[in-house]
Formats: C-alpha cells, structure tokens, sequence
DNA sequence: TCATTTAAGTTGTATATACAACATTACTTT
DNA sequence: AAAGTAATGTTGTATATACAACTTAAATGA
C-alpha cells in the first residue's frame, strides 16, 4: 500500500474539525466558553462526579493539558474539587445554572453539523471512529 | 432530532484527532517537525508554487495562523517567498532534502493509522469527509 | 513499617490556533 | 487617475496542546 501525500489523514482530519469547531464556536462563544472547555463540561455535567485522571482518560487528552484546562474552568467557576492531591470534580452552582444556557446552545450546533453531514455522514463518522477504537 | 452530550462531534473528533496526531508525532519528532508543519510542507511540495491564501483555503487555516505556521516553517529554512506582500512560496533547497526524510516518515505514519482503520475505516473516514464538504 | 516504585498532578517551554485590530496591497468605480 | 472598497498579511492577546522535568501521593514489597 502506496500513499499519497494528499491522501494525508492527519491533515485531513485537522481540517474537518477546524470545519466543525468554527460552527460551535458560533454557538458557544455568545457564551464565553470554549469548545474545548464545554467537552469537559458535558464529561463533568453527565458522571456527575469525576476524577481528573479519568476525564483525561475519556478525552485522551494529555494530563498537563487537562491540568491547565481545569485551572481555566475553575477561574470560570464553573467547577469545583474535593481537597484530594486526586481530585474529584463536579460542577458547582454557578456550572449547574450556567449548563442550561450552554445545553441549548450546544444542540443548536449539533443540530447544525447534523444538517450538513447528513444521516449517512453521521453513519460514517461513526463507523470511522469504531474503526479507530 | 434530539442529541445526548455523549455525542458531541466535536470533542469525538478533537478525540480522534489526538490519538491520529500522537501516532503521526511518534514518526515525524525524530525529525524535528510537527504535524502541522508537515501539513504545509506537503501542500508546498505537491504545488510546488502557491501563495499563502491558497495554502489557508485547503488546510482551512485562519490567516493569522498560518502566518505564525509560515515563520517558523521559513525560521526552519525549508522554505522561501518571492518579495511580493501576496507571497508564493515555494521549498528551499534545504527543504527539498529534508523532504527525502519526511516523505517515508510520513507515509510510515499513514501505514499504521491504516493499519488500525482498516478498509473499512478508510471507506468511512472519506464518506464523512465528503459529507462536510 | 519503611523503602522503593508507580501513578497522578503541576510547571516550564514550545507549537498551534482563532479573533480582533491594524497595515498594506489589490481591485473597482466614478 | 484618484478615491473608496475589498482582500490579504501581520501583530496583540488568549486558549489549547504536548513533552520533559519535577513534585507529591499511592501502592507495593522486603
């Protein structure tokens, strides 16, 4: 098997998202939180609590940069800890009351995505991502 | 149509995306050169000639941030502008060597990313692809 | 139990990205 | 041709990410 440097996936897959993410950056950004912030947000609103280390692990994201997402999410007040050197995150009052604005505004861009990939994009992706699995 | 967080697409494919990268980084950090980079050098090199608004056009790149990628690229040496304020850039010689070395690197990148999509995933990948067009 | 090793979190440093604001060139219109 | 407008490029600022090195806590074993 022979490729060709336009085949690229790594660039390829650099381009959709950048794609995807300026549609939720029109959502979310009227709200101040960025898409990155907000996935740890969901990961945080759906486990109701959850280590630092398993949120890491869910996104695969690198641990240090976890660690400085966390610090930008909790300046926001949005989340809080225990006081283990392992934390345990939930969301505060503040990020509880905040997720009904962010919710809504997250769905309009699903919503949005959704209309342009189609039922058989959405097939697709996730049949790409099990295949990454 | 009703989505759960869990879906997000965005954090789904920033999620592949760093786990592709991670596999790409393991074959091109010997040689001192990141993804993105490579991403540009690869556009450079198939173009031979192209100005720096085409280069953000198909990688989708903002301009202010292929400009930043466009220094570090030329502080590198492997590439090199014509005096115009639209520049067309195009490989140095130095980066027409340097490509002998990332062209193998990268395609050995592409192998095992395919090794782990498979066809199918591949099949997928491209339809999806296709759906964001 | 204490020492050693492993796991988890943070900090230093560098690249990557986007938006806003600004600068400069190119294009249009009269 | 000059003025006005649009397109392109850069800089300021902030977030995001990763790796290396360091720190600290947890787990293991002698």
């Amino acid at each position: 098997m022979k490729f060709s440097p336009t085949e690229c996936i790594s660039a390829r897959i650099g381009i959709l998202q950048r794609k995807i993410n300026t549609i939720y950056r029109k959502y979310l950004s009227p709200l101040n939180i960025s898409e990155s912030q907000s996935s740890i947000l969901l990961v945080i609103y759906q486990s109701k609590e959850v280590g630092q280390s398993e949120i890491a692990t869910i996104l695969n994201l690198e641990r240090s940069s976890l660690s400085r997402n966390m610090v930008r999410l909790e300046k926001n007040g949005w989340i809080q800890k225990n006081e283990s050197y392992h934390p345990i995150w939930s969301l505060s009052k503040s990020g509880k009351s905040f997720m009904k604005a962010v919710l809504p505004a997250w769905d309009n861009a699903m919503k949005e995505v959704n209309s342009l990939m189609g039922t058989e994009g959405w097939k697709s992706f996730k049949n790409f991502e099990k295949s990454l699995n």
